[in-house]
DNA sequence: ATCATGACTAATG
DNA sequence: CCATTAGCCATGA
């Protein structure tokens, strides 16, 4: 593995649950703010799937990005952090 | 070193 | 939602 997928892991782990980030702010959080495209390639080749919580990471435009499982079990796993949180508070 | 490839971004239809 | 245009970058061939 790379010292770049691990810097877009930590970062992409660090994500608090029910939270969600664009891939932009994963790129500045790793000192790289034009790397947004990369991070997202790595999250395309994402060595561990399931490990990361990637459904967490979305678009700057808004929309949802693309995912693993599709774009649609994203919005969901999103929605549905939300509402477990909202649950417990 | 060059080229192609994306789960991108921003702007425009 | 779709499509295009241009810019961006790590990775692998």
């Amino acid at each position: 593995m790379t010292d770049f997928e691990q810097d877009v892991f930590k970062a992409v782990l660090a994500i608090p649950f029910g939270d969600v980030r664009t891939y932009k702010w994963v790129a500045c959080r790793i000192g790289r703010p034009k790397a947004y495209r990369a991070v997202a390639n790595v999250l395309a080749k994402n060595p561990y799937p399931l490990l990361v919580p990637c459904h967490r990471v979305v678009r700057s435009d808004g929309d949802y990005g693309g995912y693993l499982f599709g774009s649609r079990a994203k919005k969901n796993l999103i929605k549905l952090e939300k509402k477990i949180k909202d649950m417990i508070k």
